[in-house]
DNA sequence: CGCCTGAACGCATAATGATTTGTTCAGTTG
DNA sequence: CAACTGAACAAATCATTATGCGTTCAGGCG
């Protein structure tokens, strides 16, 4: 219990190793337009992360050891725990730049706010599946590390649900406001959408669908939900 | 190959045993208000479902040894396979027959014609995710068999969902006679529906959440649904 | 001849031991 | 003193052996 030195900021990821507590953390009142994860990173940090990442890719979690990475970096194994607190964490940064660029990508999709309303929730939704199913198809590895990081550290998964359900409450206030849409509770409402697309942002079920299936299969569901919120005159 | 003598119909579950085609199979013409599985069996055959099926309830389909099989019913485990091909033959035996109980229940829950549409479908909705559930928490040895029976066998899980379609179909028919829905096309629409409620037919997934919550979720979908079908005026 | 037995076969699962790997920390370096 | 090293340890993982189980089939019985 000798050395209590860590570079500012160590890795930012400082949560229970594997306790089970719930305690909030960090809110991070910054806005919600950054990045949520590998900012601020020292810069060993991220040529830590940099060669984790592409391990990671290539050969998965499992196969990947901190040996490796630390000789990637020219660096003894002791000093990957300064920047970051276990293997896990490497794996938690990395999920967080992989869902940080789909919300980055969301966003862009549906900023043309000039377009209607029904046009851009499609856009967002369609999308959101787009991402899940090729994250899925095209970088398996990609994909079972992040379900499996998902699964155990429940609040990031937590955290990226309440992010995309935030850009489909925004959708339906320009909406409603639009007077396209009549909603009585958005919040509630965007919960209830949550739910209905939950077949097509859950990749474990579709293996051996087709893309174009499930696409149609969630147009089908958007005609439902759009023809429920739509104005009656 | 000397010996071709088996009983008559033994077991009617004369599939193929591991290979990959999808030939159709017998068809059923029978109507399909009757029950699908365990009917027409031989008494030694059905003595020997009822003893597995004991022993799948207590031990679950892995624990369960052919040699325990037969000697509950007094005969040597070559006699078994005089009656059913295969050990997974009498798992499909005995997931059949609660698919069976479910289609039952479900059935009872919607006779009453009386009601209206959106009432009896709301009931068929939340009666369906109730048994899922129930199965689910109440009877884990069960679920643990038919998921993974539902899995490998995967035309049971195509026919049962085909069922369950079926009877949201009929209350929708119903609906739109009584002049209280407003659909253009029946079929797609049911099929829509289930994608809809998926997340509440998934047991996978409510592993930790509650039931009320989930039900409280699934209500909010069904007001969706029915604000998107209900006639207007 | 129809119905059934139980020993025998080969595969899958479990148990055992050997090796790797994540993590720690006393100590080195500059 | 901050930045880092690398040997050491416990726990996970892997290869290998041993055991159990589903399935078959040549034969017995009534």
């Amino acid at each position: 219990m000798s050395n209590g030195d860590r570079p500012a900021n160590a890795a930012g990821v400082g949560e229970q190793k594997s306790g089970v507590d719930e305690s909030g953390g960090k809110e991070s009142e910054d806005g919600n337009k950054l990045p949520l994860g590998a900012d601020a990173l020292d810069p060993t940090a991220l040529s830590i992360l940099e060669a984790a990442t592409q391990r990671f890719l290539h050969y998965g979690y499992s196969k990947t050891t901190m040996a490796e990475i630390a000789r990637d970096c020219s660096m003894s194994t002791g000093n990957l725990y300064r920047y970051f607190p276990s293997k896990m964490d490497i794996a938690e940064a990395f999920v967080k730049t992989l869902l940080d660029d789909h919300v980055t990508t969301l966003r862009a999709t549906i900023a043309d706010g000039a377009l209607p309303a029904e046009v851009r929730l499609r856009a967002l939704l369609q999308e959101t599946f787009r991402l899940n199913y090729n994250r899925f198809h095209d970088r398996p590895k990609a994909f079972q590390l992040s379900s499996e990081l998902l699964s155990e550290r429940r609040h990031i998964a937590v955290e990226w649900e309440r992010i995309e359900e935030g850009l489909v409450a925004e959708i339906l206030v320009d909406g409603v406001k639009a007077g396209v849409f009549e909603i009585d509770d958005v919040a509630a409402f965007a919960n209830a959408v949550k739910s209905m697309v939950f077949r097509f942002t859950t990749p474990a079920i579709f293996l051996d669908d087709e893309f174009q299936a499930l696409s149609a299969d969630l147009d089908a569901v958007i005609d439902v939900i759009l023809r429920a919120i739509a104005t009656r005159d």
